[in-house]
RNA sequence: GGGGCCAUAGCUCAGAUGGCAGAGCGCCUGAUUUGCAUUCAGGAGGUCGCCGGUUCGAUUCCGGCUGGCUCCA
């Protein structure tokens, strides 16, 4: 059976049940669960639904959800089974049915859905924990033997196996699973499902949550208990294909063939070929998909995941002898091959390629530098005779230039040398601890965030009404704390209805006040959790108390020039696509009313016409005065529709769609302005990077846009008065500059010419001492580098043998200059001795070479005796 | 979130325990002349990324910032 066959067999076998279908989630999450950076499991985007934070769009739901995980990634390769980027199947009951439907489901899709033979199947279940105070699961056992499954084939294991927990704390439960027999071969006769072996393959994991686990340890009964199962798509398909590894399924056996066929091995032939050909094979695949989703490599995050398993496919392939660029021709048959089940691989090709391509390039660049560097580390151990490198060596090779180790090892083995695997295994634990610890002490407004959690629930929902009215006059549902008449200050409160905006979506909270009869408070912030909202007030005077009537009103002006840049935002969204490329997407996003921020991926910096073109763009839409619309329909309509989706957003539920017409569709939960004229003008202030591959620019729009250009204008204005040109300060500046450039060579021409004088003038001192002439004198130079300028001159007049002392500075610094020529040095002078001595005398230091030495001092007066310490010296050394 | 490395001429890079800033390529001028980077001679080109600190003196040492590379989480 084909992996859609699957796919569909799956589907469909829940939908005939009472199933909503739902398409798989990103891989990159949900921005409400910063917990994890990539979808690691089926369940995660079912998270919302479990904890009751929000409500599932039917209460049994089947998918097939794209996942990612890198725990196992060194295995990748090694067996038959890891893979970092897999296919989970799912079907989902939210307090609806339970394992008396579950549990024979699971049985009839597994035998008659895909035909299965009965016999091979055994099943576990949890066995009871003493710690947890559970006993096996009767239950799920009474309903196995009831369905058929002969009581020798269920096997009971204990909490590691058979029971689920999603964290430390929170929801759990017992599960059973799925396992096929696939017989002696693989294994001895007492073999059991749970050992160590290879003869029970498990397939399918059934998790009834039943329990919500406290901190202390103790369980407490879920109100709605919860189906959650899953089974691996890709080892599924294995077994049905009754191949050796999910590597030879048909929807991954071709990217094996297109490794063949690019390097002329074949897979199988050599363990390390076939190493190299899955890990290429996976990690192609994944990359392509992490792509479609938005992710862009980079050095940090997810993005740096990406960039890992490019690399390592790059790495492999290496090893395979392909000839660079490869990998591409990788994503495109990922594309062929997987782009009917998920078509924002199709839809995101260009982005793909691009990314990929850039990659491979900038990979190769590394691999070049740390070549030349790791051949310097071969010569100097030939050099110093040894047979290895330290680890020290290999190690900041892969960690600061990022040379993979692998290829270290291998490079260094060809020139018949080792590196000590142990010490470079320690000096990465040390990294892996320092990173962690590290981490550790992150983390600030916990404390915030759940005290507004545990708030939330003490009123109904918040009717969120701020997209049509910018007032309400609506009930005080709850305050926090003692209710009314308690001292002023701030509090937390929730209302019925609420004009606030909650900050998400990039765009802040609504400003604004809250006032009752005989009261008035300011909205200090509104807190968004989930569709819900709770605000924090502050007031001079007394608190209100829960169930008056209030009126809220939002902050008008500040609202509308948040409006204008959210609206603004999306216009320069739309822009930068067009004029850069579809690989444009929104990596992030702040709308405050004073200026947007928009972080988008892209690799290089914009140049001045990109950044000119995008603004100017935005301008012509804003003067088209283009109408924009939003409306709330299903998602798949949306999508139908071309609306861009950001990456992180749930399904199946009823989305919002802010049009501008005539130029872009985006799911989007902001206040937008109702005409694009409304903006303004938009004007860019900044172009830079936020991470890499990712670009910030910053802008602003009507108002603050006009401010802008009326104070550079008057600065304009100001630098032409300044200039002696008001008209056209352009003219005076080139004008001032171009007098200063003939002033400034003026001056230098001068100053040459006198130090040339000066030079001449000190020359005729000099006298003769031992054969060598000697110059010892003060002046009036200021500085060293005058100083040495004539020293110079005066050594390229005087000829070889000369020495010379010179002094100089002003009244409360002494500069000291020692030219020695190399007659003079031969003869045992040394420029850095004589200008030692010389500046002790003044109260300071110096130093230099030989031939030229420098020296300050802090004591002018004594100027005079330090040159003559100088002369001295020289006197002496002549002698 | 925590580390490591880098930033010097248009380009690729060298450099010094803190003491006159360099090479190759490219560019300009002159000569030479055409088997594939023709040769030779001369020349221009620098805020040693930015801001502070230490120092008589910082491109060099220290801190911060910006940008790039890289590892770990």
């Amino acid at each position: 059976m084909k992996a859609q066959q699957i796919r569909d067999t799956y589907l469909s076998f829940f939908a005939e049940r009472g199933h909503k279908i739902v398409p798989s989630a990103s891989l990159v999450p949900s921005v409400h669960d910063p917990t994890v950076l990539l979808t690691t499991a089926g369940m995660q985007p079912f998270k919302p639904y479990f904890l009751g934070r929000e409500t599932p769009p039917a209460p049994r739901l089947a998918d097939v959800q794209k996942c990612f995980r890198t725990t196992d990634i060194e295995e990748v390769g090694n067996t038959a089974r890891h893979l970092t980027f897999f296919e989970m199947l799912g079907n989902w009951s939210f307090g609806d049915y339970f394992k008396a439907e579950s549990i024979p489901w699971g049985w009839q899709l597994a035998t008659e859905g895909f035909g299965m033979d009965p016999e091979k199947i055994w099943v576990t279940v949890f066995g009871g924990d003493e710690e947890l105070g559970l006993g096996p699961d009767e239950e799920a056992i009474a309903i196995w033997e009831a369905t058929g499954v002969p009581a020798e084939r269920i096997v009971q294991l204990g909490r590691g196996d058979n029971f689920w927990q999603g964290g430390p704390t929170g929801p759990c439960g017992p599960c059973s699973e799925l396992y096929l027999d696939r017989g002696l071969d693989f294994g001895g006769e007492t073999d059991r499902p749970g050992d160590d072996t290879e003869r029970f393959l498990e397939f399918w994991n059934h998790v009834f949550m039943s329990y919500d686990l406290a901190e202390d340890g103790a369980l407490a009964e879920l109100p709605t208990k919860n189906i959650d199962t899953g089974m691996g798509l890709d080892r599924m398909a294995a077994i049905l294909q009754d191949v050796p590894s999910v590597y030879e399924t048909d929807h991954v056996r071709p990217l094996i063939d297109l490794a063949e066929e690019l390097s002329g091995r074949r897979y199988g032939e050599a363990e390390a070929v076939t190493r190299a050909m899955r890990i290429v094979a996976d990690h192609s695949r994944g990359a392509a998909f992490l792509i479609a989703d938005g992710v862009v490599p980079s050095n940090e995050d997810r993005g740096y995941i990406l960039r890992r398993i490019m690399r390592r496919a790059i790495q492999q392939g290496r090893t395979l002898g392909l000839e660079a660029p490869w990998l591409g021709r990788f994503s495109e048959r990922v594309i062929e091959l997987m782009g009917d089940t998920y078509p924002e691989l199709v839809a995101e090709r260009d982005t793909i390629a691009r990314w990929v391509g850039d990659e491979e390039e900038s990979f190769g660049r590394t691999l070049e530098r740390g070549s030349e560097m790791l051949d310097r580390l071969v010569v100097e151990a030939r050099d110093a005779g040894t047979s290895w490198i330290d680890a020290e060596d290999a190690f900041k090779l892969h960690d600061t230039y990022g040379f993979p180790y692998d290829l270290t090892k291998e490079l260094l083995a060809e020139q018949g040398l080792a590196v000590d695997d142990d010490g470079f295994a320690e000096l990465m634990e040390e990294q892996r601890t320092r990173a962690r610890t590290g981490a550790a002490t992150a983390h600030g407004s916990e404390d915030t965030h759940k005290r507004v959690e545990e708030f939330v629930g003490n009123a109904p929902p918040t009717e969120f009404v701020g997209y049509e009215r910018l007032a309400a006059t609506t009930g005080l549902a709850t305050i926090e704390g003692a209710a009314g008449g308690s001292v002023g200050g701030g509090a937390l409160v929730k209302l019925e209805q609420s004009p606030f905006y909650a900050e998400g979506g990039g765009q802040v909270s609504d400003s604004g006040v809250l006032t009752w009869d005989g009261g008035e408070a300011e909205i200090a912030d509104v807190y968004r959790v989930g569709s819900d909202q709770v605000l924090e007030i502050r007031t001079e005077g007394e608190l209100p108390a829960a169930g008056i009537t209030v009126e809220a009103v939002v902050d008008r002006e500040t609202r509308h020039a948040t409006m204008r840049n959210h609206t603004a935002t999306h216009l320069l969204h739309a822009a930068l696509r067009e004029r850069l490329g579809t690989h444009v997407r929104q990596a992030g996003s702040a709308v405050r009313p004073d200026k947007l921020r928009f972080d988008f991926t892209h690799g290089q910096s914009l140049s001045p016409a990109e950044l000119r073109d995008v603004e100017d763009r935005v301008n012509e839409w804003i003067a088209a005065s283009a109408p924009v619309r939003w409306l709330e329909m299903e998602r798949p309509d949306a999508e139908a529709l071309g609306a861009m989706a950001l990456f992180g957003e749930k399904y199946g539920e009823w989305v919002r769609v802010v049009e501008i017409e005539g130029v872009s569709r985006e799911l989007c939960g902001g206040t937008h302005v109702a005409n694009t004229a409304a903006i303004g003008i938009f004007k860019v202030t900044a172009e830079g990077s936020s991470a890499a591959n990712v670009r910030r620019i910053e802008a602003i729009t009507g108002p603050a846009a006009t401010d802008y250009f009326r104070e550079r204008d008057g600065a304009l204005r100001e630098v032409g008065e300044l200039l002696g040109n008001p008209q056209d300060p352009l003219a005076g500046a080139r004008r001032a500059a171009e007098r200063l450039k003939e002033a400034g060579a003026g001056a230098e021409q001068a100053q040459r010419q006198a130090l040339g004088e000066e030079a001449k003038r000190l020359a005729g001192e000099a006298h003769e001492a031992g054969g060598v002439r000697v110059l010892v004198a003060g002046t009036e130079l200021a500085d060293q580098r005058a100083l040495l300028d004539v020293a110079n001159r005066i050594q390229s007049s005087l000829g070889d043998p000369v020495v010379q002392v010179l002094g100089g500075g002003d009244r409360e610094k002494v500069a000291l200059v020692a030219l020695a020529s190399p007659g003079a040095v031969a003869k045992g002078l040394s420029a850095a001795e004589l200008v030692r001595a010389a500046a002790a005398v003044v109260g300071g230091g110096g130093g230099g070479r030989e031939d030229m030495a420098q020296a300050g001092g802090r004591d002018p007066a004594k100027l005079d005796d330090a040159l003559a310490a100088a002369r001295a010296l020289i006197e002496g050394k002549l002698g």
